[in-house]
RNA sequence: GGCGGCGUAGCCAAGUGGUAAGGCAGAGGUCUGCAAAACCUUUAUUCAUCGGUUCAAUUCCGAUCGCCGCCUCCA
């Protein structure tokens, strides 16, 4: 069984999906321009790891992915240059995507632009000024939260309490809202002024919120499964949506909730201004693996803040390269026929949990443990040269099973080596048992440069590309 | 001021009313021509502090200290 806390309730709940074996996740991400933030890379990491899972456990998975393409910036830059806001943002999703696919995350199966769902945002502002949840002021369009008695229960948020710090500000907003609280859903715009888009109820632009509840819904039905995304964004955007949704539809809009917790990093938060603002390019740059990375990102438990710090990433390097070893060392151990009792047993105790681990809210941190148990305990039995070939194939099975939710393991290296490499792993060995050590180093550190890294075993050389 | 989260070894951290998973780093050892990889041993009488409840608390309650997020705009 799959549990997993509902933010609504706060609760471990089993999960069950909607329909039989499909389950219907959306997740915001972040507007174009900002998505390199590497906290923002954990959440789309949790994303995949809780898509993998699902499909671990045999549920068909449709995965809505946002990324934002209108917001002020967009706006005035792509103005600036007189182009469109498609041509002003390509250049950013083609980069999002190329960090998205080297941090080994699957492709969502639909990544719907905010500015092509224009008419959907539409259909459901009408909907709820027809029902009385919107209203228009000085030309713009707002939602009415005093007609939604639920709105504060995702988010837990109390207004009454929030007199003193809240309200000031807000008293000062120029708009003339009923309620304090309440927020645009489409903002005037002048007929000249671009971009804009004609409406029933006036030329304008959406609100930030409308476009997620359109996406969704159009994508996923007005309920669906799994709704996910930055801890940031449980209030007020994602109280906005459910306010939007379910006001228009009178239907639950999302079943569950997933918020991931930001990054601290050594302990106080990022930001610019502290000089402590990473991108996933950033870390690339000074030398770090994706596979490192991806592994230092879940390897907390989504709900949980991740303390980053340099040497955690440096031993999420050396992590991911014993886990890489371990694969190679499986694959090329010396066995014997058949199957240890033992080594089966742990096998099996192992995936199993592994899988309780996932279970229980996702707790990749427990799940890790679970792989790490077995990478050392197999190491054991592989250093004694008294690995079975049944168990062989089943701990080859196992790598596979926690790879296809984790993905840490790096990938499969079966190519060949040229024959001039081979040729000189050759000489090497006969370098060796001729005793001639200084010629032996000096084909190593040849072919170190090459990106060859040979290990010499009592079963003969090993080699690994760097 | 309001709401919420967190504080576990040098670092990252899981976890539970019954006495501390896992990874990294460190130390010693095995193996090796050397290296690398791997293995073995070792590293918190203790879970921010102080009280309380309990036969028993790191785990529950209260207080204190510290850190993080949201409560305003933009997305």
């Amino acid at each position: 069984m799959l549990r997993f806390f509902n933010t609504l309730t706060r609760k471990v709940e089993e999960f069950h999906p909607l329909e039989d074996g499909k389950v219907k996740m959306y997740i915001c991400g972040p507007t174009v321009w900002n998505f390199a933030h590497i906290g923002n890379f954990r959440t789309f990491v949790f994303g995949d790891v809780l898509r993998r899972y699902l499909k671990f456990k045999g549920f068909e998975v449709k995965h809505v992915f946002n990324l934002t393409d209108i917001d002020d910036r967009i706006i005035k830059e792509a103005a600036a240059k007189n182009i469109s806001i498609d041509e002003f943002t390509a250049p950013f999703i083609d980069a999002f995507w190329q960090d998205f696919d080297a941090l080994g995350m699957e492709r969502p199966e639909v990544t719907p632009r905010a500015t092509h769902h224009i008419q959907e945002m539409i259909e459901i502002i009408t909907a709820l000024l027809e029902n009385g949840k919107a209203y228009e002021s000085e030309g713009s369009i707002y939602y009415r939260i005093t007609a939604f008695p639920d709105y504060g229960k995702l988010s837990k948020i109390n207004f009454s309490g929030n007199i003193h710090g809240g309200s000031e500000r807000i008293d000062t907003d120029k708009y003339d809202k009923e309620d304090a609280r309440d927020f645009a859903l489409w903002k005037l715009v002048g007929e000249d002024e671009e971009p804009g888009w004609d409406a029933p109820f006036g030329r304008g632009r959406p609100g930030w919120h409308i476009e997620c509840s359109a996406m969704a819904m159009k994508y996923l039905g007005e309920t669906f499964d799994i709704h996910a995304g930055g801890m940031d964004l449980q209030f007020p955007h994602h109280e906005n949506e459910i306010a939007q949704s379910e006001g228009a539809t009178g239907k639950q809009f999302a079943n569950y909730w997933i918020h991931s917790e930001f990054l601290k990093i050594d302990d106080v938060t990022m930001s610019k201004s502290k000089g402590n603002f990473f991108t996933f390019r950033d870390l690339r740059d000074q030398g770090y693996s994706a596979l490192a990375i991806r592994y230092l990102l879940l390897s907390v438990p989504t709900r949980k803040q991740l303390n980053f710090t340099f040497e955690g990433l440096q031993g999420a390097e050396a992590t991911v390269e014993r886990l890489r070893n371990f694969r190679g060392l499986v694959r090329d151990a010396k066995v014997t026929d058949g199957s240890d009792e033992k080594t089966a047993a742990a096998i099996a105790r192992s995936l199993a949990d592994f899988e309780a681990a996932m279970d229980d809210d996702f707790n990749t941190a427990s799940a890790l443990a679970s792989i790490h148990d077995l990478v050392r305990e197999i190491n054991t039995v592989i250093s004694t040269d008294s690995l079975k070939g049944d168990d062989r194939v089943a701990v080859l099975d196992a790598i596979d099973k926690f790879d296809s939710v984790f993905g840490i393991f790096g990938s499969e290296e079966d190519e060949l080596l040229d024959a001039d490499i081979e040729a000189l792993i050759e000489e090497r060995q006969c370098a060796r048992r001729d005793r001639d050590f200084a010629r032996s180093d000096e084909i190593r550190d040849q072919l170190a440069e090459q990106g060859i890294i040979l290990e010499d075993t009592k079963n003969g050389v090993r080699w690994k590309r760097k």
